[in-house]
DNA sequence: TTGTGTTTTATTGCCTCC
DNA sequence: GGAGGCAATAAAACACAA
């Protein structure tokens, strides 16, 4: 026995269905309640049935019971019913006028106070005890389907968050990918202008000084170095500013931030994803593939004149 | 009919509040 | 310390496919 609790739900003074039901007129309030008694002048409910004595309940008007449920076997004649009655310590379950009725109750209030659940159990004909346990089973039950549509909410949430998440992936990728790209293109193109000078300057050495062997002697990676400098500077600040463009998610303090992300509930369910290289790894990559170039500052940039080959990607473009 | 999964009713043990 | 709530669980009732 828990906690001194006392159950007695097998006994509970062995009430009869005529004081019930006498209790239960005399009684019931409440104007949603009252509409499941308008079945002519029967009762509504069995009575106390559950786990109760039934020698007790039939020894009153237990053969006129209009509300019994249909498993009652009410076609079945006598002798099952007889049979049914014999079986005291069976679970029964409530009609579905009763727990129509438990179910508009705990709608109002899904908590229940000593004189309500007197009050129902006597309108419904059944032991307090059993009005308690079935409204700790319905708040049981109501805790679960909350739960349930909590958790749809935060799915949805979560869904919502990855896709975003995704998207920003994808696109830093791209723009990684454009990054490579592009160095390479400007790395090539350095290169060509680098022997074209270098042509032009064997030439112009071929002829008043036929010293081919001075001309060799530069390398290739001499070259690049020297012309390099030389870079244009304006292509290059565009190309990083259009990298680090402002809709785009960029890194600061480690995390991704973006315009998306930030936006909302920023309790950052993503953290960034780990690149295969650190941040300053990543800077150091970027220092080795334009290493000499000398970046503008930003308050020198023109962006009133955007480049004509905005290495924008597309998805910047759909954002704008 | 029977096996199996689900729902409902009830019990137990623990906890909190007064 | 009693009353009542809750979580976990048992067990009966029920639904349903094979």
């Amino acid at each position: 026995m828990a906690g001194g609790r006392v159950f007695n739900s097998a006994s509970s003074g062995g009430s009869s269905l005529s004081v019930l039901f006498h209790n239960q007129k005399a009684s019931c309030a409440s104007e949603p309640l009252d509409s499941l008694f308008l079945s002519g002048s029967s009762p509504s409910f069995l009575g106390s049935r559950s786990m109760v004595s039934f020698e007790d309940v039939r020894g009153g008007n237990g053969s006129n019971r209009p509300f019994f449920r249909s498993y009652d076997h009410e076609d079945n004649g006598d002798d099952e019913l007889e049979d049914y009655f014999h079986q005291p310590e069976k679970k029964r379950r409530l009609t579905v006028d009763q727990v129509q009725f438990l179910e508009k109750s705990f709608e109002v209030d899904n908590k229940l106070e000593p004189e309500r659940k007197s009050q129902l159990a006597k309108d419904l004909g059944l032991q307090p005890r059993q009005v308690a346990i079935w409204f700790q089973n319905r708040r049981a039950r109501w805790k679960t389907k909350q739960l349930e549509k909590d958790y749809e909410v935060l799915q949805a949430s979560y869904d919502s968050l990855k896709a975003d998440y995704d998207n920003l992936l994808k696109e830093k990728n791209e723009l990684k990918a454009e990054v490579v790209l592009l160095t390479d293109k400007v790395l090539l193109r350095d290169k060509e202008s680098g022997s074209l000078e270098l042509s032009d300057t064997n030439k112009k050495s071929q002829e008043p000084v036929q010293n081919p062997a001075a001309a060799e002697s530069v390398s290739e990676g001499e070259v690049s170095k020297v012309s390099i400098v030389g870079c244009k500077q304006e292509e290059i600040s565009s190309v990083k500013s259009d990298i680090f463009d402002s809709d785009s998610p960029h890194y600061t303090d480690g995390r991704v931030h973006s315009p998306l992300l930030d936006a909302g509930d920023s309790s950052h369910v993503f953290e960034p994803e780990q690149s295969d290289l650190s941040q300053d790894e990543e800077d150091n990559l970027s220092k080795s593939l334009l290493p000499p170039y000398i970046f503008p500052k930003l308050e020198d940039i023109d962006y009133s004149d955007p480049p004509e080959n905005s290495y924008r990607c597309k998805l910047c473009k759909q954002k704008q």
